[in-house]
DNA sequence: AGCCTTTGACCAGCG
DNA sequence: TCGCTGGTCAAAGGC
């Protein structure tokens, strides 16, 4: 029941911020699930007395100016604060802030990095300043700024045109981190509306078939409601044969996106890329099923008319494959990373972020790598204007790509 | 016919 | 050891 729609997007500007912390993570751990898969995990729990909490997620509504004051970049935000600093907070709101656009605020980004089985992984938030609604391509974002931002507006009708999006993302969007990083990044696009009908007729716009359409195919083996979290929990798993991966999402009644997780990596190209558009990463809730499952086999046929999901999401998601997971999340996370930073404490090893207040709903993208690394090879260029004690760097984008 | 979603139950980790 | 919680399984049903 429950599930919405999807929703989501977020839009890192500019302002997005880059974090990257070492937080052991375990990937051994598996939990309950069956597949060992790492899972590195990335929220914050709020409740953790962890100091580290690298990722400090920013409601949109807070400026992350207030948090730290540094000097550095300050040019569009307010200020920034370095983490050390002070209040990451507001540093994130900056972001949004002036990112530029006023249409996508940005919320925040950060960049995490966690040691699995020895590996360290990172993890790179993206948060979207959207309230409810977020735009739907968190993709587009991470690569393109600016192109979406017309959509977004609120969130309604992001996209027109998905395809040309999707295109667009492609070319633009792919981030390639060709570096030792492994990026992952998540996409968490989704359309919103769920309950619209309107999803088949736009498409992307509003569809919310798929949540995020990384490309891939996803197949939905559980739902829940967690506790803390106002909206259930889909669980998805790659369809490919022998892929594991699975993806996480929650969703508000609205259909916006609260959160997104991504785990494992794709050892598999994804499908039929020339449907980008359904590729397949379909994910529908409810309200969307009809949708989705049109898209999904639209993606297989190329029907996709609506399946619009997104189109950006081709490429990105190919940088989540290589990372452990990848996580969005929006304002509601506040009290989910309560919940979450429990389990994921667990499941993560010490990867946290701290959860910060949110009051709006943001949703967050982290994208999660293989290595330190402090370069991302996003096509943004990053600028450290801050480090923290346990490995956490922040980093703020300078240049979109 | 095949694939996917839904949903309740079960399993496992943690406090 | 128990209860809580998150994650997964698997049957049923739908498209
Ligand atoms: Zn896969």
């Amino acid at each position: 029941m429950d599930t919405a729609t999807t929703t989501n997007s977020g839009e890192p500007h500019c302002s997005s911020e880059l974090r990257l912390d070492g937080a052991p993570n375990d990937p051994n751990r598996t939990g309950s699930g069956q597949n060992s898969m790492a899972r590195y995990k990335l929220m914050s729990p709020a409740k953790l007395p962890i100091s580290r909490s690298p990722c400090i997620t920013i409601p949109p509504g807070y400026s992350p100016t207030s948090f730290l004051e540094s000097p550095v970049l300050l040019s569009n935000m307010k200020v920034e604060p370095s983490p050390t600093t002070g209040s990451l907070l507001q540093a994130l709101h900056c972001s949004m802030t002036s990112a530029g656009s006023p249409t996508f605020p940005v919320t925040s980004t950060c960049f995490n990095t966690s040691t699995v089985n020895g590996r360290k992984y990172s993890f790179f938030e993206f948060k979207p300043p959207a309230r409810n609604m977020v735009p739907a391509d968190f993709n587009n974002h991470v690569s393109e700024q600016s192109t979406q931002v017309e959509g977004q507006g609120k969130g309604q009708s992001f996209l027109s045109s998905p395809l040309n999006e999707n295109e667009k993302a492609d070319q633009s969007n792919e981030l390639s981190l060709s570096s030792p990083v492994q990026m992952v990044s998540s996409v968490a696009n989704s359309p919103v509306d769920v309950n619209s009908d309107e999803h088949n007729h736009k498409g992307n716009t509003a569809n919310g078939p798929q949540s995020s359409n990384d490309g891939y195919n996803w197949r939905k083996y559980g739902q829940k409601h967690v506790k803390g979290s106002e909206f259930p929990r889909s669980y998805y798993k790659c369809t490919h044969p022998n892929c594991e991966v699975k993806k996480l999402f929650e969703r508000s009644h609205d259909g916006q996106i609260t959160e997104i997780i991504y785990k494992g990596t794709h050892d598999h190209p994804k499908p039929q890329p020339s449907n980008r558009y359904s590729a397949g990463s379909i994910m529908s809730t409810q309200g969307e099923r009809s949708d989705n499952r049109a898209s999904s086999l639209a993606g297989r046929d190329d029907k996709v008319s609506n399946s619009p999901e997104q189109p950006t999401v081709a490429t990105n998601d190919l940088s989540l494959e290589g990372a452990g997971f990848v996580s969005t999340k929006t304002n509601d996370e506040v009290d989910d990373d309560d919940l979450f930073s429990k389990r994921r404490k667990t499941e993560l090893g010490n990867t946290d972020i701290i959860p910060v207040v949110k009051p709006i709903r943001e949703p967050r993208v982290v994208v999660q790598t293989m290595s330190e690394v402090d370069i991302l090879d996003d096509g943004y260029r990053w600028r450290k204007y801050g480090q923290k004690v346990e490995l956490l760097q922040m980093h703020k984008c300078r240049v979109p790509g």
